[in-house]
RNA sequence: GGGCCCGUAGCUCAGCGGUAGAGCUCCGGACUUUUAAUCCGGGAGUCGUGGGUUCGAAUCCCACCGGGCCCUCCA
């Protein structure tokens, strides 16, 4: 049977339904238990038959003429739902066999047991359709290997694929960690502007788009840099945001046009504070304790031997860079050719990039001047002159240190995944031809 | 940007010059503790798109579309 006549069939079914006087599409659920508080209870309770309602999707059914089993599923797990024609009555249990399919969310009434088996089971006195389903989900087997399918439709990836399903709950934890980890240091989390009329802050080409109202062209931004140093400025002395990025470059399973980005600014540090923040951020989000006694490296190498494939290369601090590749970053005063920077690389991939801010509103004028000349001679990648920001500094801002991480690369670091599509839900894909 | 590989049923795949196959899903039947339920029967396809070669193309050639991997690289 063919996509076409499967969906006309469950159509027949919702017509049925309807037909009977129920609504297929309710607007709410009655629902006492998750499944997983379900199952919690039955071990509370073993012979308690406690009668309960658990409410989600049909993800397997066996059919055993008078008798069927199906595994109902929501967000906090399974369990397995036995009807029986005896105890639902013929008419409800006809109803079960003739309208409920693969992928229609129900909810179920009944006692809690176990099957011989010992599988924690609800013995169904009655049941609701929540939502019928027109099309079927992906095969039990196999489920969904097509990689172009599991990104295009991704909610099916995270049906059939549990892993999945965890590795966007854990970047969702190690974002909380980061959050969490920030804001104990004392930083203050704000948000700057997205569109912004120059895009400044790094070496990128910029998206653009037009504001209607005020009649002008407007960029996507590259970076958070220079509007949080602008608060350093104003006197926020610790700041941080956790903000998309979008940079106009290829599509890659190393890059994706838009990314998340931690960026922070702390005043009257420099970067080898920032040094070691990033070891025990990265320590912390990743669950390892850190010994005192470890030096530098050894914390993040500890990491990698724990939760990172070992063919993957060794955690790597990059320190100083030459001033022409850091138009933002101050210079070491003993070598001025140089700048204050390091870039954390793990798994040979930049993590994170952080240095010593320069301040010096009349270095920073020359060094962005000296960009917009490259820009000017063909370089569109160099950096533009953000005039707003060069006047901020002349205002004054303290010696500060900044740090910029990459979210998507440390959760692939984290997890050991090695494309950038498996960690962002929804990754850039070519349109499909119609 | 360069190289290699892939695209066949809803899903996972086989077929690689002679009229399109399997398992699962789906449909019908049997079955009241199954859980990849089982057993019997039955459907299901513009073989990514467009051209070409050939008596004949899913199969060989070319182009295009989409995807994957490696190299270069913006994080």
């Amino acid at each position: 049977m063919g996509e076409d006549e499967i969906m006309a069939l469950r159509r027949r079914k919702l017509e049925t339904i309807r037909s009977k006087g129920i609504d297929p599409y309710p607007a709410r659920a009655r629902r006492t238990h998750t499944t997983k508080a379900a199952v919690e209870l039955l071990v509370r309770s073993p012979d308690a038959h406690e009668i309960v309602w658990v409410a989600g999707r049909v993800t397997a059914m066996r059919r055993m003429g008078r008798a069927a089993f199906l595994d109902i599923r929501d967000g906090s797990g399974r369990i397995q739902a036995y009807f029986k024609q005896e105890s639902l009555g013929v008419e409800a249990y006809e109803r079960l066999l003739h309208t409920v399919d693969l992928g229609d969310f129900l909810g179920v009434e009944g006692s809690l047991f176990r099957t011989k088996t010992a599988e924690p089971t609800i013995e169904a006195t009655s049941f609701t359709i929540l939502a019928k389903a027109l099309r079927a989900p992906p095969e039990k087997w196999h489920g969904l290997q097509d990689v172009e399918v599991r990104y295009r439709q991704r909610y099916l990836d995270l049906i059939a694929n549990p892993e999945v399903r965890e590795t966007f709950v854990t970047r969702s934890r190690i974002i909380q960690r980061i959050r969490r980890f920030m804001d104990e240091r004392g930083y203050l989390e704000v948000e700057t502007p997205i569109l912004q009329s120059t895009a400044g802050g790094a070496a990128a080409r910029p998206f653009t788009t037009y504001h209607n109202a005020l009649g002008r062209q407007q960029f996507l931004r590259i970076s958070l840099e220079l509007h949080l140093k602008r608060l350093v400025v104003g006197g926020f002395d610790k700041v941080y945001e956790i903000g998309r990025i979008f940079r106009n470059e290829g599509v890659s399973t190393k890059y994706n046009p838009e990314f998340t980005m931690l960026e922070s600014y702390e005043a009257y540090a420099d970067y080898t504070v920032l040094m070691e923040m990033v070891e025990e951020m990265v320590s912390t989000i990743a669950g390892v304790a850190v010994e005192p006694s470890w030096g530098r490296g050894k914390i993040i190498d500890e990491l990698l031997t724990v939760h990172v494939e070992p063919h993957l290369r060794q955690p790597t601090f990059l320190v100083d860079y030459p001033v022409e590749l850091s138009p933002l970053a101050k210079r070491k005063t003993e070598s001025p050719h140089l700048v204050e920077r390091f870039e954390l690389f793990i798994a040979g991939r930049e993590v994170a990039n952080a240095y010593s801010e320069l301040n010096d509103p009349v270095d920073q004028r020359e060094r962005l001047l000296q960009q917009s000349r490259l820009r000017a001679a063909g370089d569109d990648e160099a950096e533009t002159a953000d005039e707003d920001f060069l006047i901020a500094l002349e205002h004054g801002m303290p010696p500060a240190a900044g740090l910029g991480i990459g979210i998507d690369r440390l959760v692939m670091a984290l997890t050991g995944l090695t494309s950038i599509r498996e960690v962002i839900l929804f990754p850039a894909l070519r349109e499909r031809e119609a």
